[in-house]
DNA sequence: CTGTTAGCGCTTTCAG
DNA sequence: CTGAAAGCGCTAACAG
C-alpha cells in the first residue's frame, strides 16, 4: 500500500528478463544455492542481473535470514593511533567472507558506549569486536542478551571468559627490561598505565617479574601510575616520578603516549634523553620513529591481531565453541632513546 | 513457514504485553508517530517494551522504509593520521540522529573502491561521504546511480557538481609562505603533492600565488611533486629538490608527512632544520608536534570537517538542493621547523 | 486516537 | 531441478 522506492531493481524483475521465477533467480544468485539450478538458466539470470544493474537488498534478506552480514567494533577512541592498523586488519579479513563493519567510538564513556551497543542491536550485527574491555567491569553478560558473539581485543577483562586476541605484555615488557639491563641499567623506574586496563595492569605485573628475574638484589624500581594512556597523564606521572626517585636512569613506559610525555617531563627538568635517562615505549604506533629521539619501544602486530580477531568471530559466527585465546608475540624495537647507563 | 530467530522480542508481544495493538506499539515506540496515540497509552507500551527488552529490528524497518540509517564513508586509509579525527567528527555529529557509519578502506586501490560501494549499496546505506576523489575521475555519476546523495571531504574532483566540505587550501599556502617572507626568506622551494589530487593541486597553485603576490620580483621559487603523501616519497621528493637548488633556505611542504621527508632528506645531507633551511608542513597531524624540531604546519579543523560533512549529508538526506560546498579557513601554528633566513 | 490490512524484497520449505 | 506460497518485523495508508 506504499510503494516507497521502486527506483532500485528486485529479483522479480531479473526474474522477468530471464523468464524464470523469481525464486529461482535467489537460488541462482546465492553461490550457496546456485547448485540447485541447471547451471545453463543460472549463467542467464546472472547475466539478466549484470545486464540491469541488480544488486541485492541487505535489509531484505536480513530480514528473512535473521544475519546481516555487518559486525560491529567499539573502540574507545581513534586518535592514539592503535586502532588504525586493527581496523585495516579487520576490514581486511572480513572482506573476505562480505562483511562489513560498523565502528563505534566511546570515547572512554559508558553511557555512550550503551547508545553504541543499543544502535550495533538494532542493526542486527552479527558479531562484535571490542577493544574497550576493563579489569573492573565484565563485558559478556548484559551484552545484547548474548545473541551475538563477541570477541575481545588488545584487553580484556577480569573474567577471561570472553574469548580474546592479545599480546603477551609479560613478554613486551620483559623485552623492554632485558634490553636496558643490558645495557647496565640497575635504576628502573615503571610509568605504568591505568591499573583498570589489562594492559597497564599486565604490564606492572611484566615489570615486577623481570625486575625480579633480572635484577634479583636490588630492591623493586619505582612505580608510578598515570592516569590514563596519554601525552599528558605520562608528563605529570613521569615528574611525579622524577622528583621522587633522582637516581633512576631508565623508564619503562607502559605506553608510547606515555613515553612522549615521559620526553616532555624530562625537557622540563633539564634532563638528556638518552644520556642521563633512557626512555621505553609500548606499542610501537606510527609517529613513535618520528619523534626525537626516535623510540625505543615493543612493537605490536596490530594489523595482525585485526585479523586474528575476524578470523576467530567468523569462527564463533559459524558456531565455533571459542575456548581459546590468540596471544601475538610482541618484539623489541631498538631506536635512539635507550643508551647505555650513566657511569656516575 | 522458517523460523530462524525467535529469539528477538518483537512489536507484538510487547502489543500483547500492554494489551494494544500491534500498530500501536509501532506508533508509540516512533518519536516521529508518538503524538498520534493516548499519552498514557504510550507510557505503558514503552514500560512493557523496556521492561521485555524490547528493540527495534533495523532490518524490517528499513526495508519497509527504504532507509537505513546508515551512511557509508570512504577513505583512502586510516593510517595517515588525517582521519581519524574526521572521523569522529562525522560520528558525533550523526549520532544526534542515530545514524551510524560504515567505513570502507580503499587503500587508494580502485577494485577496492568499486567492491566497498557495492557493498555499501546493498546494505542501502542513506548517504555517502567520500574523502577520496581525485581529479581525473569525475565522482558521482556512476555512483550508487545517483540513488543515494554523497559529499565530498577534503578533497574534490575535478567537475565540482559533487558538494563538497573542504579548506582553503590556498589560503593554507598563503599563510606559510607568508611566515616564511616574513622571516627574511626569498628562496623558498613547494614540496608537492600528487597534482591528480586537488589537494596537492591547489597547494601547488597556493604556492604560486603567494609567490607572485609576495616575492614579486624574483622568480619561481623550485616546485617538485611527490609521487604521493608519503614520508618516502616526501624524502626522495626533497633529494632530488635540493640537489638542484644549492640556494633553497625554506621549503613548503603540502602536507606533514611530506615535511617529516624532508626531515630525513636534510639529516641526510647535513643540513640543519630550521638554521639552515626551514620546513613547514600541512595538516597539523597528531604528530606534527611530537617530532623533533617541532614542526611549523597549516592547522586543519579536522574534526568540524567530519561534523560539517555530516551535517550536509543529512541536509541531503532529507532533500536539500546541496549546492554550495563548505570552505573552512586553516591557521598556522607556529613551531621550531621555521627560523630567520640565514644570512650568506 | 486505535485497529485492520497490505506489503517492502527476500529465502526456504513444500510440491511437483 | 523449478514453481508456488508463506512469512521475517515493521510502517503507513485506510477505515472506523
Amino acid at each position: 500500500m506504499t510503494p516507497l522506492k521502486s527506483t532500485s531493481v528486485t529479483i522479480r524483475q531479473v526474474a522477468d528478463a530471464a523468464g524464470v521465477h523469481f525464486s529461482t533467480v535467489s537460488r541462482a544468485l546465492n553461490p550457496a544455492t546456485r547448485r540447485l539450478v541447471k547451471p545453463q538458466l543460472a549463467k542467464k539470470v546472472q547475466e539478466a542481473a549484470h545486464r540491469l544493474g541488480y544488486h541485492a537488498n541487505a535489509a531484505a534478506s536480513s530480514l528473512r535470514t535473521g544475519r546481516s552480514k555487518v559486525v560491529g567494533v567499539i573502540v574507545p577512541d581513534l586518535g592514539s593511533m592503535l586502532f588504525p592498523p586493527i581496523l585495516e586488519g579487520i576490514d581486511a579479513e572480513f572482506q573476505k567472507s562480505g562483511y562489513m563493519t560498523i565502528i563505534g567510538h566511546t570515547a572512554n564513556d559508558d553511557q555512550q558506549q550503551r547508545r553504541i551497543l543499543a544502535g550495533l542491536s538494532e542493526r542486527q550485527v552479527d558479531g562484535l569486536i571490542i577493544a574497550t574491555a576493563t579489569l573492573d567491569e565484565p563485558v559478556t553478560g548484559s551484552l545484547l542478551n548474548g545473541r551475538v558473539p563477541v570477541v575481545l581485543i588488545n584487553r580484556t577483562d577480569s573474567t577471561g571468559r570472553t574469548p580474546a586476541v592479545l599480546h603477551d605484555d609479560l613478554k613486551g615488557i620483559h623485552l623492554a627490561f632485558e634490553h636496558l639491563v643490558a645495557l647496565g641499567h640497575t635504576n628502573i623506574a615503571h610509568l605504568a598505565g591505568p591499573s583498570v586496563l589489562s594492559t597497564g595492569s599486565l604490564r606492572l605485573r611484566g615489570f615486577r617479574l623481570a625486575h625480579q628475574e633480572m635484577l634479583a638484589g636490588a630492591k623493586l624500581g619505582p612505580v608510578v601510575e598515570a592516569k590514563s594512556f596519554s601525552v599528558e597523564a605520562g608528563k605529570v606521572a613521569c615528574l611525579s616520578l622524577l622528583k621522587r626517585n633522582k637516581r633512576v636512569t631508565a623508564i619503562v613506559a607502559a605506553n608510547d603516549l606515555l613515553a612522549i610525555g615521559c620526553y616532555e617531563a624530562l625537557s622540563e627538568l633539564g634532563l638528556k634523553c638518552p644520556d642521563e635517562i633512557s626512555v621505553t615505549g609500548y606499542n610501537n604506533t606510527a609517529f613513535s620513529g618520528l619523534v626525537r629521539p626516535a623510540l625505543t619501544t615493543v612493537n605490536l602486530r596490530l594489523r595482525d591481531m585485526g585479523i586474528e580477531a575476524a578470523r576467530m568471530l567468523a569462527g564463533l559466527m559459524s558456531g565455533n565453541a571459542g575456548n581459546a585465546d590468540v596471544v601475538l608475540r610482541p618484539s623489541l624495537v631498538v631506536r635512539g632513546s635507550t643508551a647505555p647507563a650513566p657511569t656516575r
